[in-house]
RNA sequence: GGGGCCGUGGGGUAGCUUGGUCCAUCCUCUCGGCCUGGGGCGCCGGAGACCCGGGUUCAAAUCCCGGCGGCCCCA
């Protein structure tokens, strides 16, 4: 058995599509444009991801809050560029019965507006800073553009926003670094290997003083963006009037800022670890990590079913994650149907196994078969399953690395647009024209600069576009 | 914002140009049964569809109008 990444790779946009539905991650069929239900598959997958998100929040002294869905159109209007940014996708609530509302209510796209009101509420004293809090809820953007299953919708249902407030710019700088930090940890949890940039003023999170991005690269070349970390200054805080009293007695703006994550995160991982068998789940995230397939045989004295469920036991014990699949259909059906699914380990157990006390081990992402002791069993499935991580991020990163190139001209640019696609890195001026021209030019979004940005300085280049001294290393790619 | 294409069982489709042979084709899924079991086996039987509204006509899945929904391209 050979991995084959044809179709993943070749057509991935048909693959990812069937895939959502035919593994149980969502159903599409909703009558509403961009709006999707959760299966029970795919919501256990996500919240095995959102564990890991409540634990590192636990870690770093975040609290857990939530807000209504609704905001005043008043609240909503406050901050100029934030209301510029968002007011052409925004869906109204502007009745209440037969009667229009006096003041016509947001469906919240994000919530800035509807928590910061509350935050000058709250924030008295210095000794209040730094306030850190985050939700993970809905919010409602009317997407016009071609909406998928978990990367372009109009509701995000697992939408994760961490809000913060300090009492310095240093402060602030220090908790998107701390951002940065959860942010690795939990893509170390999701086997992603990831870049971040710093956004170009023209796309820039509406409000914010500076936007990072962190992208993984899909099958298909284009990049997702799976986390977003905004320092705002103290733009919102004059907005929404979010003061505390210094311990000399005067009165100062907090800074503040952002943190986002998605669903996105398990479109990354069906993306990036899959193949043209379907889902490849890291163990960490799987709600099955080992399903047992009973191969029963006819006028065998040996009972495979029991022997399963004694397996299943010992390694429940062990606290691993196990189904046996006692359906009664062929064990070659079972095999692809887990697969489809992305167990990360079968375990298959047939007379031959029971009568020599074995079992065999058949490997998610190499597709390998193995017969191993039971007395050792536990340890060979603890041991694979590990295995098995590591794997997947080492294949993750020799693909994102081989998807990302560095040229000097636009032409070489073009080129890897039309070969294989993914990120180009190009020498800059750093001058906003010369960088929406690039963009048009390639056909191609700037991601940005790679951050932190002393590696992107660099020296000794011509830009790309203008000629003129290069001051940045500049990042492109066709984007999701 | 502009232009183009398309809506047929749960999923994917044939039929539409030239209206009648369509109580609508095939694959898949699903249900019942038999058989089987270390990679989707086979056989028998069953269930399930023309997006909505109006019009033309003796007759509409097919032609016309409107609505709703989906997809693609361009800005």
């Amino acid at each position: 058995m050979k991995v084959e990444r044809n179709k993943w790779q070749n057509n991935f946009s048909e693959w990812y599509n069937e895939l959502i539905e035919t593994a149980g991650i969502q159903d599409k069929r909703y009558p509403v444009k961009g709006m999707n239900i959760w299966l029970p598959y795919g919501l256990k997958i996500m919240r095995n991801i959102e564990k890991f998100i409540h634990e590192e929040m636990e870690r770093t002294g975040h609290q857990e809050v939530l807000f209504p869905a609704l905001i005043p159109e008043t609240e909503f209007q406050k901050e100029a560029e934030h209301i510029a940014g968002f007011e052409g996708e925004v869906f109204w609530v502007t009745h209440a019965g037969h009667d229009p509302l006096d003041v016509r209510l947001i469906l919240r796209p994000t919530s800035e507006t509807a928590m910061y009101s509350m935050f000058a509420l709250w924030i008295r004293s210095h000794a209040d800073l730094p306030f850190k809090i985050y939700q993970i809820v809905n919010v409602y953007r009317y997407e016009t553009k071609h909406t998928r299953p978990l990367i372009r919708v109009r509701e995000i249902s697992r939408f994760f926003e961490a809000h913060t407030a300090h009492d310095s710019f240093e402060d602030a700088e220090r908790q998107i670094k701390e951002d940065l930090e959860i942010f690795d940890n939990l893509a170390k949890k999701l086997a992603l290997p990831y870049i971040v940039s710093k956004r170009p003023e023209w796309d820039k999170f509406p409000g914010a003083y500076y936007s990072l991005g962190a992208e993984v690269i899909m099958p298909d070349g284009r990049t997702l963006q799976i986390g977003t970390m905004h320092n705002y200054k103290q733009n919102f805080a004059k907005a929404y009037n979010i003061m505390y009293e210094k311990e000399d007695g005067t009165h100062e703006y907090v800074h503040q800022t952002t943190y986002g994550m998605s669903e996105r995160l398990l479109a990354a991982v069906i993306a990036v670890h899959g193949d043209d068998r379907g889902m490849v789940l890291p163990p960490t995230i799987a709600p099955i990590q080992v399903v047992i397939v009973p191969i029963p045989k006819k006028d065998s004295p040996y009972d495979v079913f029991t022997y399963a469920r004694e397996i299943a036991e010992e390694l429940k014990t062990a606290g691993i994650r196990v189904h046996v699949d006692e359906r009664d259909i062929r064990p070659g059906r079972k095999f692809y149907d887990w697969e489809l699914k992305g167990v990360p380990l079968r375990i298959e157990v047939g007379p031959r196994d029971v009568e020599g006390q074995k079992a065999v081990l058949a490997r998610r992402d190499t597709l390998e078969k193995f017969t191993v002791e039971r007395a050792e069993l536990v340890e060979k499935v603890r041991e694979t399953l590990d295995a098995i991580m590591e794997n997947l991020y080492a294949r993750a990163k020799e693909f994102l690395d081989s998807h990302i190139k560095r040229v000097d001209t636009l032409e070489e640019a073009k080129e890897v647009f039309e070969d294989r696609r993914g990120v180009v890195e190009i020498p800059w001026c750093g001058e906003e024209s010369c960088g929406l021209e690039m963009e048009e030019i390639l056909d191609a979004k700037m991601l940005g600069i790679p951050y932190p940005e002393e590696e992107a300085k660099i020296e000794g280049k011509k830009c790309a576009h203008c000629g003129k001294e290069a001051r940045f290393i500049a990042r492109f790619a066709r984007t999701y």
